[in-house]
DNA sequence: CAAAAACTGAACTGATCGGTTTACAATCAG
DNA sequence: CTGATTGTAAACCGATCAGTTCAGTTTTTG
């Protein structure tokens, strides 16, 4: 019947979303004005209320997408096939990436802004990011190529702790607007850090 | 030639700073309104716009003055002389108590939410807060006493990975609203992994 | 007690908010 | 070409916003 599942109504739909997107990550939920995000789409307002009943789900569907977003941006898998400290590295590396980019940032920054207001929204975002690549994480720590090379005797408290390895002080001044967008290197940097520390606390015996 | 130095201006002054305090730290800067604010602190709207000549002023006085406290709630010094695992299990209880605490959260949340708007506060929460702590915690670890038993060459780093390995995946959880306030029995387990990490990775060789 | 200072409640301003309506133009499908 | 769909611009709605004003009450002060 239908072949499309593109054009979900109307040309512009995209157009809405991604102008919203702009808005509210840079501005929130309270702080972002449906005008001005309208003229942000290059859409009048009337248009924007056709596809959205109102600012909330217009909110809400920003947030899924981007939530979706961060979901398949998780790693390759191709890489984990090298030397398990390469394969460390390259997972602290993009993780640090994604977690210093302006977007990683931008997301993070609404979604714990937001959680109170939105209690689904908190959830959401925790399950398809931190969640699901501790999940991730995990998984490759419990390859025997892994259980070669380290001791871990729970893969999940050991993927929590790579996690929090890679949420160090360079994210947070990032998150409170003390610094600005890291280098290459520093970011490269912090993920050798990682790895070190990672690897001597779960070093064989 | 004045004695009390207690009444600012007016005897309201303190009920005016608390009402905001509750408003703007359980609904965000935009999501506040002075109304809301001057019924909650108990005081009619002239009388809050003659202590502050408008919103913004209000909202940096009760965050400056919120930082401040945070600074004040260091750890106390007579614990560190006991034992290195006992003082650093205290440091990372009381650590993890607050991070984890209603007031903790919100004052975090309410500080990365308006960090863009004011950067001036994310500064200041930065510097009275993470950037203070891990001073305090860099001090110890160059203490005689710590470095008997343990092998630590950059106290920063270390008190960097320290408070890392205190904002694990309990405080996210908590930030984004998945779980609300943990019991002490989780926060001292936390603590005991903190600890048991911390002192892996830094063991005398 | 009396004058000054602090506070109140409520009305008010002008702007902006989210959301709707209307009258009309562009686009598209058959 | 035709008629339906999709979009536009702008006016408009009631509500709420930050901030002011004012006439009158309470509290402090001396």
């Amino acid at each position: 019947m239908n072949m499309q599942a593109q054009t979900r109504k109307g040309r512009k739909f995209d157009q809405v979303i991604n102008g919203a997107r702009n808005i509210f990550l840079s501005q929130g939920f309270e702080g972002a004005s449906v005008d001005v995000i309208a003229r942000q789409a290059g859409v009048s307002k009337a248009t924007l209320y056709s596809y959205f009943p109102d600012k909330q789900a217009l909110f809400m569907a920003v947030l899924n997408q981007e939530c979706d977003l961060q979901r398949r941006a998780q790693m390759d898998i191709e890489f984990l096939q090298r030397d398990v400290r390469d394969a460390l590295h390259h997972l602290a590396y993009s993780m640090l990436e994604f977690l210093m980019s302006d977007e990683g940032v931008s997301i993070f920054r609404v979604c714990v802004a937001e959680a109170q207001r939105f209690p689904e929204l908190g959830r959401a975002f925790y399950e398809t990011g931190p969640s699901t690549a501790m999940s991730h994480v995990a998984g490759y720590l419990s390859t025997p190529k892994v259980d070669n090379m380290l001791d871990i005797d729970d893969p999940m408290k050991a993927a929590d702790l790579f996690m929090k390895l890679c949420r160090g002080d360079l994210m947070l001044r990032r998150l409170l607007c003390v610094s600005s967008e890291a280098t290459h290197q520093e970011v490269s940097e912090a993920a050798d850090e990682v790895v070190a520390t990672f690897m001597t606390r779960y070093r064989k015996a």
